[in-house]
DNA sequence: CCTACCGATCGGTAGG
DNA sequence: CCTACCGATCGGTAGG
């Protein structure tokens, strides 16, 4: 049951609301405690005194701005029933998410991760670890959609090339603000799904190039299994 | 015929290497002018008196690592005769740099990209047109391959994905530090390069869906033609 | 949550 | 290319 949030809490939840936009415009660094008790309209002693540092600061703010990823993008597919479905809506609403977040930053999670990416300490830490569960929710959902038999392959190298392709996108977008884009994304995505599918009639009738087959992984786990 | 440079434009180019290390790991922003001095060994208003500003220096540091850019990767692929073979070369050296750069603040051109897509002005624009340039030529081999009948389908589709697959990696490498998604990168460029080609027999003896057929835009341009 | 302040560093300039 | 300086802003603190 959650309890009644304080005058504090929530004043901190509007600080962070604002925190998550402006990092995602000016970046994690370049976010200042200053500007940002202009922005919420406190004064910067006000604002400090939530936080106590600007790294807790950077990491609530990390920690808020995942918040609103997983209740915009990740509850909502989970939902979904079927294994590889789960995926699709997965990478639907991300897409729809660069989309929303066009005027707001982009991805907030592919700038805070190049932004740290030679920053040690915990910000930088707190980011790998939600990135690693990002794979590691994407590498699972095309495990149980391999075991249930709809797709075939190397599904360490499908979630790769899904992550690469939701990342690369989100850079090419947010500097180009070409919405045509994300039409090109889903379009390769759906295309690089179809090819792994088991079910497609095509993909069955199709011969394979041992080449293709040993990079697939069909070879290898076959031999291992 | 290059002229002697003088004592000022050496001193400005060695300056300049360091600026674009600095800028590679702390951001184009991030790169003080102080900082920049101490790493040179020269005083602030010495390093100041070779850009006038900081924008200027910023403009110079997007050039200097463009130049060091061209040198390394363009300029060598472009010696390749076949044009498929110069985008093959052309994405082997840039991995090459992703791996070279790894302790130096990964590829300058994306990290340059998300940080400036916010913040409007000369240097972004200048990353813009620079990004903007290597979408064309990307372009333009792919197009050339197309022309000379060695691969079919949408290059322009083509070429969105291997932008994005190039960049993903980009983000996803620097902040992991697996040098193994440099293999995965690789695979899923000669993956996807394969699904183009004309030439290779399994291609040929494959049939394709409608669906694959509209994405690919081949039923569109024989409309079209 | 405020006012008032700290030392450090920022981009930039004067004068040589 | 230097020393010496400018006002502004940074993260952070004292005291209430």
């Amino acid at each position: 049951m959650p309890r009644r949030p304080t005058h504090a809490e929530r004043t901190r939840a509007d600080i962070l609301e604002v925190a998550v936009r402006l990092a995602a415009q000016e970046g994690l660094e370049g976010l200042s405690v200053g500007r940002l008790a202009e922005a919420v309209g406190m004064s910067k002693a006000g604002v400090f005194a939530h936080f106590g540092s600007k790294e807790s600061l950077q990491l609530a703010t990390v920690e808020a701005a995942f918040l609103q990823f997983r209740e915009e993008v990740v509850l909502p597919a989970l939902a979904v029933q079927a294994p590889l479905d789960r995926m699709r809506e997965l990478m639907d609403r991300y897409f729809a998410y660069l989309a929303r977040r066009l005027d707001t930053g982009g991805c907030f999670f592919t700038a805070a991760s190049l932004e740290f990416d030679d920053r040690p300490g915990p910000v930088q830490e707190k980011i790998r670890q939600l990135l690693q569960a990002r794979n590691m929710l994407i590498w699972t959902e095309l495990q149980q959609a391999q075991e249930a038999g709809t797709i075939r392959g190397d599904v360490e190298q499908l979630a790769f090339e899904v992550i690469s392709l939701g990342t690369g996108t989100a850079v090419q977008l947010q500097l180009t603000r070409d919405r045509a884009l994300l039409e090109r994304a889903r379009a390769a995505f759906v295309d690089r799904l179809e090819r792994s599918l088991v079910s497609a009639a095509t993909e069955t009738a199709r011969p394979e190039t041992p080449a293709a087959q040993r990079r697939r992984g069909g070879r290898a786990r076959a031999a291992r299994g």
